[in-house]
DNA sequence: GATGCGCTGGTCGAGTTCCTCCACAAGGCG
DNA sequence: CGCCTTGTGGAGGAACTCGACCAGCGCATC
């Protein structure tokens, strides 16, 4: 990928909400033609859309855990991935090396609805689990340098 | 949090750059006080920001880890985020119960990357390191449901 | 080595939409 | 009744969006 791409990029994961005319002037070019770009990263699959970023505990979720996860059957076919996307409490899911096959990243908001999303963890992908409770994060989604 | 005031969040969660007249639209409020509610939202720190998602591989940040760490003097001060808050390259830093102290997610190029990484978190921070390399993520950055 | 063609990616301009601010109204609440 | 909060509506200005046009470049052709 290009430079002008990848500063316009790295302006938008900075403020997903900067308007077209200011990319333009931090980059040097017009309106259209960052316009015209930004569409391109979108539509190649470089910009998968934006979002707001929201303090969990204002919307009570204030309990984060990582759930690591094994298959009681670790030679039947693996589709965990598929069996937990409709728990939306899970916010993300990484195939990993070592021990376990999966991490979860879910945010609930108690420790009542945590033992409740590991019980449906479990019946609804046939895992184990070993959570892991965050306390506090220190800092969360900063934005990559590039 | 009112229901009013949810409903934008969670709009703004699944699209970051949704306007504030199609806010209004889906909220059956007129521009003005859609506006006025997101601007309360932002400086009540409920709306941390916007980002846009971005690809990693795209960016090249094609590898992903979770790296456990635990200071080889636990009787000393824990100042690891701050000791860490310079590394570009992690994106979160989460306090955790459990045998480590810290959870970090970084994003490198590549492995030769991430040995590099791993010497300066330990230099920076006076911690020893266990990590966990994410081989895919079948999901991530999933918005919560309110 | 020129000529000409098509592709990519840029500027410019005009019509439309959206943002942003202000004045003002309706509903609680002391 | 007066004040605070939260809404509506409107007007001016800014931003978006589209089409028309242009410059550079690679490349086949002569």
């Amino acid at each position: 990928m290009e430079e002008l791409d990848q500063r316009i990029v790295q302006l938008l994961l900075q403020d997903g909400r900067m308007s077209y005319t200011d990319l333009g002037k931090a980059t040097g070019l017009s309106t259209s033609a960052v316009h015209q770009r930004v569409r391109r990263l979108e539509q190649r699959g470089v910009i998968r859309g934006y979002t707001a970023i929201v303090d969990p505990e204002a919307v009570d979720l204030a309990l984060t855990a990582f759930i690591s996860v094994k298959p009681f059957d670790p030679s039947a076919p693996d589709d965990t991935p598929e069996r937990l996307v409709g728990l939306s409490e899970i916010e993300a899911c990484h195939s990993v090396a070592g021990d376990e096959n999966y991490i979860l990243k879910v945010r609930v908001p108690g420790p009542g609805d945590l033992e409740d999303l590991l019980a449906r963890i479990r019946s609804a992908a046939g895992v184990s689990t070993r959570t892991t409770v965050v306390l506090s994060t220190p800092y969360e989604a900063r934005p990559p340098k590039l």
